[in-house]
RNA sequence: GCCGCGGUAGCUCAGUGGUAGAGCGCGUCAUUGGUAAUGACGAGGUCGAGAGUUCAAUUCUCUCUCGUGGCACCA
């Protein structure tokens, strides 16, 4: 019987014949030993596969090597293998249940009754470089769906047995063998598992739900990195001991620009010079909302309950607010502070300014002539969150959103969506923000309103992506229940992502709180709702930026702009009047006349981080000029003394 | 809220079953010095809170609280 041949193309389109059932390494032989020994995987068509697999029909494929992009997640998922082999070697009746690769490295998620502690680190690492010493083939095999169940069942693993039980009937249930030990997985996986190499490290030991789900168990989760080798992984160990210096927590401390105490978790105490910051960041966002026909209003921060039931807060929302009984009291030192009765008139801490918007719109008839109306507040906020998810500035329970609800009609929609859009994009440019992810995010199970209004709702803020001509990325499952929304995320120093803008579409609160306005044909019209805010929040916002510049903000943003030393006494007075002049021309100046030595004062405010000092000494104040040096630069320029002031002025110019 | 780890001077951190230490910062004095730390002296702490074990607890145990790495939730 003849051999069937098949055709394998290759990257450069050229083409070989080949017995069916060829394997990728032996393809890989064929062409050269060199490139066998180098290949660590194949794709078959663009699909990442193993060497191993039998190859019955023509494709296309791509040898991977160990330096292409995608052998690293390779390496990532084979490391979580080793690591759970690893893991049930030393201890005996963990279950295994999932590992996958994530960015920088994967993690593997385990049962057992006992918790793992990072002193168990580094014996495990030890067990690893054991297994991969070993060098097994990563072997796979096809395995009917009900032994596999029984199979893991039978071992006690039962998290694998619900996995293999949830996968879909048309799927192949494939097992990857390692030497004596296996586990479920897709694949593909490296030939052996001499190919990790040693680039790989244990970081961490986290809890994790069982499939995310906070109902059920909580696992051990083991978190590791994985490079190709010893000197990418220091490369990475070492940008995380970089980004943690500027950690925006540790920073506000350094730079004395905010703290927190245990008396008001979760809430800012700004310091001065953190205050300026927010200052000068809330008066730039006026500007721009003043410029772009949005009008600033101030509302409530607590409101009766009976607002809230309307608005329908009071329902699941509940449990993130802040409840205040109305009523005055007792000062009696023997009974309760306030009676049992006072839990009947309740009041609530504002979590969000949406309902106080509309009652602002509420007032008076609005005519379709006053739409659309972009009502502003730099709202205060108060939310009762977890207390795991506080976590500096960047998640907090009282801040302060740039908040605005634009009240459109529904042709109005996307004009509104793109002008934000737009408006977004310059003031992240202007504050120095490039690299923001865009999510456009779907309806999810749990809402409100008809299928029709969605479609509607969706479209309408796809399209106004598309206009604004933003790059981004739909999101099944994560609108609000009242509408799809666009989220701007920024990465802080870490690579954690926060979601800072947000445009939401809202068709159900107005109907709620009875919202209308008269349209041209003389009748009542629901208006429809535009959530949206820039930054997010002022607090959050202003830990991105923190970490973003590693704390040297620009110079319109510094606490501090410029500082005036003296090398002398003799300068004191020349000093003042600098300072004096500094303060006239709106520059945030500081006086230091301190009896300290030019060098030590000059060390202390560079590692402030202060961008710009005026020294002078007994010759400055003769030519009344002024020796300037900058943060970053040891350069001293001896420039004369307005014209210093004046290019400072106009170097901090805030934009717009 | 859940799992792990932590809380010692203003900050960063040592340390011990017999009520505590360093560096920086702070104060005083001397020093008037040209661009990354002048020197000397000094003042600071119920060792997160409460309970238990003990002759004795900052140290061991438990509970609470706050922080922290994740998870879940979210701007």
């Amino acid at each position: 019987m003849p051999q069937n041949n098949i055709v394998i193309t290759m990257p450069d389109n050229s083409t070989r014949n080949y017995r069916s059932g060829i394997t990728g390494m032996e393809i890989a032989s064929d062409i050269s030993k060199s490139l066998a020994k180098a290949s660590i995987a194949i794709k078959l068509d663009g699909k990442l596969s193993d060497l191993s697999l039998p190859i019955e029909q023509n494709v296309t494929i791509e040898i991977i090597k160990r330096d292409h992009d995608d052998a690293l997640e390779l390496i990532r998922h084979d490391t979580a293998h080793v690591m759970a082999e690893a893991v049930q070697n030393l201890f005996p009746g963990t279950q295994v249940t999932i590992g996958p690769a994530i960015e920088n490295g994967f993690y593997y998620d385990f049962a057992r009754d006992e918790p793992f502690s990072t002193e168990d680190l580094p014996k495990i690492e030890k067990e690893m470089r054991k297994i991969i010493e070993r060098g097994s083939k990563f072997e796979r095999e096809v395995w009917d769906r009900n032994e596999a169940i029984a199979y893991f069942k039978n071992k006690g693993e039962i998290y694998k047995a619900e996995l293999i039980e949830d996968l879909p009937e048309n799927e192949n249930i494939t097992i990857y063998r390692q030497g004596n030990w296996l586990d479920l997985c897709r694949g593909p996986h490296l030939p052996t598992t001499r190919h990790i190499g040693n680039g790989f490290k244990l970081l961490k030991v986290a809890g994790a739900y069982w499939r995310g789900n906070s109902n059920n168990a909580m696992l051990t989760r083991i978190y590791g990195t994985a490079w190709r080798n010893e000197k990418e992984l220091k490369a990475y160990l070492h940008q995380l001991e970089e980004a943690e210096k500027r950690d925006h927590r540790k920073l506000g401390t350094e730079m004395d620009l905010y703290h927190f105490q245990t008396e008001a978790q979760g809430s800012v105490f700004w310091h001065p010079k953190g205050f300026t910051i927010y200052n000068q960041l809330e008066g730039y966002i006026r500007r721009r909302l003043d410029n772009a026909g949005y009008k600033e209003i101030k509302t409530p921060q607590l409101i009766d309950n009976k607002l809230w039931e309307a608005s329908g807060h009071w329902g699941k929302y509940r449990e993130n607010m802040f409840v205040v009984p109305d009523e005055i009291p007792s000062t009696d030192e023997n009974a309760p502070v306030v009676s049992d009765k006072a839990f009947e008139k309740l009041m609530a801490l504002k979590p969000m300014n949406c309902p106080a918007h509309v009652q602002v719109f509420n007032q008076g008839t609005k005519s379709y002539r006053d739409l659309p109306l972009r009502l502003a507040e730099f709202g205060c906020c108060h939310r009762n969150e977890p207390h795991g998810a506080l976590h500096g500035l960047m998640r907090v329970r009282q801040m302060t959103q740039d908040d605005a609800h634009i009240f459109c009609r529904e042709d109005q929609i996307t004009g509104e969506s793109v002008a934000f859009c737009d408006l977004v994009k310059t003031v992240y440019s202007d504050l120095g923000f490039d690299d923001v992810k865009v999510v456009l995010a779907l309806r999810p199970d749990i809402r409100a309103g008809n299928d029709e209004i969605w479609d509607k709702a969706e479209n309408g803020l796809r399209q106004a992506l598309i206009e604004a001509g933003l790059e981004f990325e739909e999101a099944e499952n994560e609108g609000a229940f009242y509408g799809p929304k666009i989220e701007y995320h920024i990465r802080d120093a870490i690579g954690r992502s926060w979601q800072c803008g947000t445009l939401q579409l809202d068709f159900v609160l107005p109907k709620r709180l009875n919202a209308s306005y008269i349209g041209k044909d003389g009748a009542k019209h629901r208006p429809v709702m535009l959530h949206r805010a820039i930054l997010g929040s002022l607090e959050r916002f202003i830990g991105v930026m923190i970490e973003s510049y590693a704390g040297k903000l620009p110079l319109w943003l510094t606490p501090t702009q410029c500082v005036v030393a003296t090398i002398t006494g003799k300068a004191d007075n020349y000093a003042r009047e600098v300072h004096e002049l500094l303060l006239k021309s709106g520059i945030r100046s500081e006086l230091d006349i301190r009896n300290e030595k030019i060098n030590y004062k000059v060390r202390e405010h560079l590692v402030k981080k202060i961008p710009v000092l005026f020294v002078v000494g007994a010759r400055e104040a003769e030519e009344k000029t002024v020796a300037i040096r900058r943060l970053g630069s040891k350069a001293q320029d001896v420039v004369n003394l307005n014209q210093a002031i004046q290019n400072l002025k106009d170097e901090a110019i805030p934009p717009f």
